[in-house]
DNA sequence: CTGTATCCGATAAGATACTG
DNA sequence: CAGTATCTTATCGGATACAG
């Protein structure tokens, strides 16, 4: 439980604290978080159609990656609770719409202007 | 040296290979990464005064940070060899600049828009 | 001055099994 | 259906020592 005796794990608060940015990368660079993002977007707002979307996801991940998104209210969850079985409708929030803007314009950079090597 | 007997790895290339964004994150989120990219864009072009200005970051880092962005073109590498002690400058490309650009945008919408937990 | 080589502790992704 | 708990293995950040 205990984080790092020093430089690691104080760097990492230091930074974060220096510029949001960086705590922002570090939540998006999580694997399949942006694509989780966009599968919502897309429409897909069930746990089992998101999975299903996205094929190679495992339950583990997908569930911490819906928790993070909601965590930082870039999605919401909406929970029926009287239905059985239960229910789970998720929804970009506005912020997350501008996200997912923003990223589509990195994503266009990344494919014109990035030189990938290999 | 091997890579992940299977999935971990099969997942990132598949990811990557999808789409230019997830390589471009899983990139920028290497801790230091932006902030060595920020560093030169304001002017600190050899490796000591970008040492100097990010005032936590180790040698070992910060050499592999410059190795990676000059691998993907962001920053491009003068030696002059028949200088001694050496003396090395480091400068955006084209597409450095315009990704430092997108990430003063990102930035902005981090500290405005995105609600950070705690 | 501008790096490289080696080692170590912490964290991340995923496999598997299980729950209300 | 929508997750949680536990475990394994790979990779990352940083410390330290050293090199051209």
């Amino acid at each position: 439980m205990r984080k790092l005796s020093s430089t690691n794990y104080y760097n990492q608060v230091y930074l974060e604290d220096k510029c949001a940015l960086n705590e922002l990368l570090y939540l998006l660079s999580k694997r399949w978080l942006t694509e989780v993002l966009f599968s919502i977007e897309e429409g897909n707002n069930r746990f089992s159609s998101i999975k299903e979307d996205l094929k190679h996801i495992s339950d583990n991940i997908l569930a911490n990656r819906l928790k993070q998104l909601e965590h930082y209210q870039l999605i919401s969850r909406q929970e029926n609770v009287h239905e059985v079985p239960l229910r789970v409708e998720y929804t970009l929030t506005s912020s997350g719409t501008k996200l997912s803007d923003m990223l589509d314009q990195l994503c266009k950079f990344a494919e014109s202007e990035v030189v990938f090597p290999e």
